[in-house]
RNA sequence: GGAGUGGUAGUUCAGCUGGUUAGAAUGCCGGCCUGUCACGCCGGAGGUCGCGGGUUCGAGUCCCGUCCGCUCCGCCA
């Protein structure tokens, strides 16, 4: 092992190209692969930008050639010589670096290693259990290290474009306290007052309200949010958001500002130009045409709703499940005529884990004939009606949900995306944006037998919806919107609520009494008293943003040490134990397993 | 809380209706090789078949339990 000596570095390892060549140059990095011939010995350099491959020549200097020989995979060295050419028909046009080669006069190994634990190329798929074990591996690896330069370059395009309009980066606690709405919290006791916890933020909401309220205008943060909830592809315990907050706007505002700021992402990253403004859907007409509140608009195959002539038809199951105030709705797979009966189960297994009791399916035929199983119960004008609605012609597959409204088009929406994945309509190139508006204020919740806010319940109503407060709640909109991309939830924020009365109100009808409110969070009603402007903001999922941009298939591979989907981290083998002295200073009870 | 799926050499995987010495590729080690770029050629080493129990003359293979990774439902914006 050597020092580096005099040596200094002078460029990365992607720098280099033919108009470096004659230069005498440093670069310093890891042995991505070795070829030795014996005699000449190649070695391609790896740093975090890319890679070069360097030469030993045994004419050109003995001494570093025998050297070279005993270099491994992920040695780190440095090395000093001289750019050139690549001779003939030698240049590697799959290399950035591809045109030039490094001729190395000195060679200095800086760190031996060992093999690692998986190869560090692109071309193996290694288990997640490892790769997160050996983080600091894998984030060698030239596509992990491009993820995170990515993020790198979105967070600083954020920063720039917020900070050139008028925005103040504002930091808020870690350490907060517990909020009754929404996720699980992340609880940190408190040594100093026994018996009471901290909570982590699931967002800096009040703060940043509190913050409009401190007459700062325009917030921002780029901040870490806790959410103490089972994990998902796209769903880690700790994410990163784009939080912002604004004073004296309204929606126009604020989603115009927001179109600008994405945009601006999408320039600095991707060197896309994005056509403004991203296009508008009302809630209901996302529900009603897609299904679901964060629709994909890349394609199209919308529901179409037939529950009026499901309740007259003669097939009983649509005609019971319309007479009962269920729904009757159907997507047309244009085309799909030829799907194999192995498949059409495969697609019912699919949907049933969505709550679907089964798949009705018509496969259409010549002059309107259906080839499907439950063609015999519709008569002729009842299939040319259906035919009609959905607008299906020969050789298209028609897909049938009935059901409670929530289940069809919860099954309808999960169809229509998975058919639209087998027939590779959803490309990963294609950014198709939408702002979702006009959420309903709140919603029943069944189970609970109170309504729950949508969004929180810190938004603002409609003005014009404001009267049914008392006598239709359900029936009340909200100032809320979403930004969806490529049917994901990118974004999300609202107009607040800035006035005491009508954030007392509001909580009233969501079922938190005075005394429940004032105790929790009393400090934003008593702030509401004191001036607080109208005020609303919208916060972002970095993280899901990223893996859309960078195309990840998983939200891990765009957080440089993320959790295994048990919410631990095989690096550092957290959450773990602690010493029982710890647990008696915080004044918790030591459990059942001694530690 | 639930469903699915995977766990075999350092790595990625194959291993049939249970059968004798568990394979391949790659990596690793040694040798040869002066223009490769996933270099090539020759040779070699490398296994607690996740773990525990059971069935069986015999288990990588079948059964039960359990742990871990991943995907999804519930949950969560």
């Amino acid at each position: 092992m050597e020092s580096m000596g005099k040596l200094c570095r002078t460029h990365s390892c992607n720098a280099l190209g033919l108009e470096d060549v004659g230069e005498q140059v440093t670069l310093m990095g890891w042995v991505l692969r070795r070829r030795d011939h014996g005699g000449v010995i190649f070695i391609d350099l790896r740093d975090r930008g890319g890679i070069t491959q360097v030469v030993f020549n045994p004419e050109n200097n003995p001494e570093v050639h025998d050297k070279a020989h005993q270099v491994r995979s992920e040695w780190v060295l440095a090395v000093r010589g001289t750019v050139v050419a690549r001779p003939g028909e030698m240049a590697n046009p799959k290399l950035a670096t591809g045109a030039i080669e490094v001729l190395v006069d000195e060679l200095r190994i800086l760190n031996s290693s060992e093999t690692p634990p998986f190869p560090l190329d692109e071309d193996t798929e290694v288990s997640d259990n490892l790769r997160l074990q050996y983080r600091y591996l894998d984030l060698r690896r030239p596509e992990m290290a491009a993820n995170l330069i990515m993020r790198h370059k979105a967070v600083q395009s954020v920063r720039n474009y917020l900070n050139d309009h008028d925005f103040l980066d504002i930091e808020t606690p870690m350490l907060t306290r517990s909020t009754p709405e929404g996720a699980r919290d992340y609880l940190v006791p408190s040594r100093v007052n026994s018996g009471k916890f901290y909570a982590l933020p699931q967002s800096p909401q009040l703060f940043k309200q509190l913050l409009m309220i401190a007459g700062m205008d325009r917030y921002y943060q780029i901040v870490k949010c806790f959410r103490d909830e089972d994990l998902r592809a796209d769903r880690q315990p700790e994410f990163t958001q784009i939080d912002m907050e604004l004073s004296f706007v309204d929606e126009e505002q604020i989603m115009a500002i927001n179109e600008g700021l994405i945009a601006t992402l999408f320039k600095d990253t991707l060197g896309l130009e994005l056509s403004l403004p991203f296009p508008r859907l009302t809630f209901d007409d996302a529900m009603n045409r897609f299904g679901t509140d964060r629709p994909d608009v890349r394609f199209g195959m919308e529901l179409i709703d037939l529950t009026e002539i499901a309740a007259n038809c003669g097939f009983k199951v649509f005609r019971t499940i319309a007479d009962k105030g269920g729904t009757v709705r159907a997507i047309n797979a244009k085309g799909c005529g030829d799907f194999t009966r192995k498949e059409l189960d495969v697609l019912t297994d699919y949907v049933a884990q969505f709550g679907a009791k089964g798949l009705a399916y018509v496969k259409m035929k010549a002059d309107g004939e259906w080839q499907s199983p439950i063609a015999k119960f519709f008569s002729e004008e009842e299939r040319a009606a259906i035919a009609a609605a959905m607008d299906a012609v020969e050789g298209d597959l028609l897909f049938f949900g009935a059901d409670s409204k929530k289940v069809v088009l919860q099954v309808l929406s999960e169809l229509r995306v998975e058919l639209a994945r087998r027939l590779d309509l959803l490309k990963k190139d294609d950014f198709n944006f939408v702002w979702v508006t006009d959420f309903p204020l709140m919603e029943y919740d069944e189970k609970e037998k109170r309504f729950q806010a949508l969004h929180h319940p810190f938004t603002a109503p409609k003005e014009e919806d404001v009267e049914k407060l008392d006598t239709d709640p359900a029936a009340v909109y909200s100032r809320a919107y979403d930004l969806v991309l490529n049917g994901t939830e990118i974004g999300g924020g609202s107009i607040r609520i800035h006035q005491k009365s009508m954030q007392s109100k509001v909580l009233e009808v969501l079922g938190i009494g005075e005394q429940e409110a004032n105790e929790k969070f009393g400090f934003l009603l008593r702030a509401l008293e004191l001036g607080a402007p109208p005020h609303g903001g919208l916060a972002f999922g970095l993280d899901r943003l990223l893996m859309i941009i960078t195309g990840s298939d998983s939200i891990r591979n765009v957080i440089a040490f993320p959790k295994t989907q048990k919410a631990t981290c095989p690096l550092t083998d957290a959450p773990a134990s602690v010493a029982r002295k710890q647990l008696t200073e915080l004044h918790i009870r030591p459990d059942w397993k001694e530690v």
